[in-house]
DNA sequence: CGATAGGTTGACTTCAATCAAACGACGTGG
DNA sequence: CCACGTCGTTTGATTGAAGTCAACCTATCG
């Protein structure tokens, strides 16, 4: 099985959770922060290191330069909830709110971008077309956002986990045929999907008993990417 | 039980789902539009009607007057979301992308005053102020979408009502002591907390029955806001 | 090596969904 | 004014999907 995954870290593209230009990414919200690239600050943090924490003051929003990061909101008897998942050329922590309402942990080691908020707001005060570009970024993080919702709500275990396949697919860097590199353990998946490790576990099982995915620990190759999209997409035009 | 809510009605200031004040009402979202009023249209719809659909080219942000709004999105197989619900003093649909991502229907009667978004856009463009409004109205909804996400994720049954019936309670007109009268169905509260109409009854008289509401069809009495609170708040500070 | 952390599988339980029936409020027409 | 049908809600019986508990497996690293 392993196979299909030995030649990867061979090819001469691979960086996994890198960006394939170095810096800055090549990505939709990377030219958001361009105009403030001078007053960015590099910051980096280990895996599992936290980078800021639920309720305290918000000074800074980030850009991913390299590795990961997830969002991460939590009940006091523990629940956890992950946001999302944050790659290289992802913003994140730049909403207008005194406090952070998530806090942010590294996935793996991660490099960062950071510019602080209040900076950005003067930014989007004076020129129109960062403030357009700011409002545009919104609309699509709310547009994830409701889709998460129809996610969580009313989708099967099966469904999230192939929904899931496909956004990462869609957002780490492939090979583009189908072969990614998951850079978040089980946990990180289960608590973005609302569901226990366990179920994650046994429905990606089956997805590769019915040979629609081919599963190598981190390493995740879709077969039929058919199958894995008839239960997505929840628009009806 | 119902003796409870009987002089609800005749009480002087008692207007359901309407602005205490008429037109415009206070309300956060409401003087984010305030500039726009000379620009905006008066539009009503009858219970259940559809205001604008899914995927169809968005031309107009709407302002609730009075009455209920539904965002909707559908799964082509019928499984129903709703995204949330809208009260006077409200704001939808000023997302600055070129479709609507969700349909909106009318919970009850509805008036709306309509503005082209080109005119919202606009105005962002040039009115440093209103941008920045604009800008936190934003940030105030993707954090409710993260608290929803971790209500639609984590929470069980009983804590997806109570906490549906603590927000209610927060944002529809109340005299103040706990009474409130639900504009939408069991249905549509179901198909908000991703639950179905069978359990939001159970949850309910779950509810009713250890003294904590009381339910009277539409109308619910909070008798024990400790019990129903003490499943919420997500945040650890 | 042995220890540890993360991942997988199995047995069993539980919470919410499903299927089914009855109830109550409301409006219509006899 | 009352019988009747409809719609939304409530309750009960049963099923099923995902959670829990527990054991085992497999890399990785000191």
């Amino acid at each position: 099985m392993s196979a299909a995954f030995q030649a990867i870290e061979q090819r001469p593209g691979y960086a996994p959770y890198k960006s394939a230009a170095g810096f800055p990414p090549r990505h939709a919200d990377a030219d958001v922060l361009a105009p403030l690239h001078r007053h960015a600050v590099t910051v980096t943090a280990e895996r599992n290191e936290e980078i800021f924490a639920e309720g305290t003051p918000a000074k800074y929003c980030y850009l991913v330069v390299s590795g990961c990061v997830r969002t991460v909101k939590l009940m006091e008897d523990g629940r956890r909830q992950i946001g999302e998942f944050l790659l290289p050329g992802d913003l994140f922590a730049w909403e207008a709110l005194d406090t952070h309402d998530f806090s942010a942990e590294a996935v793996t080691r991660v490099t960062l971008r950071r510019v602080p908020r209040a900076l950005l707001e003067d930014f989007a005060d004076r020129d129109r077309d960062f403030g357009r570009r700011l409002r545009e970024l919104t609309a699509r993080q709310l547009r994830a956002a409701r889709e998460r919702m129809m996610l969580l709500a009313r989708k099967t275990a099966s469904e999230k986990i192939a929904s899931f396949l496909l956004e990462m697919e869609r957002r780490v860097y492939t090979d583009g045929r189908g072969l990614l590199d998951l850079p978040m353990g089980r946990t990180d998946v289960a608590d973005h999907l609302g569901l226990t490790i366990e179920t994650v576990c046994r429905g990606l099982t089956e997805l590769r008993r019915h040979g629609t995915i081919a599963v190598d620990r981190t390493r995740i190759a879709i077969r039929n990417r058919h199958a894995l999209g008839s239960s997505e997409c929840s628009m009806v035009h």
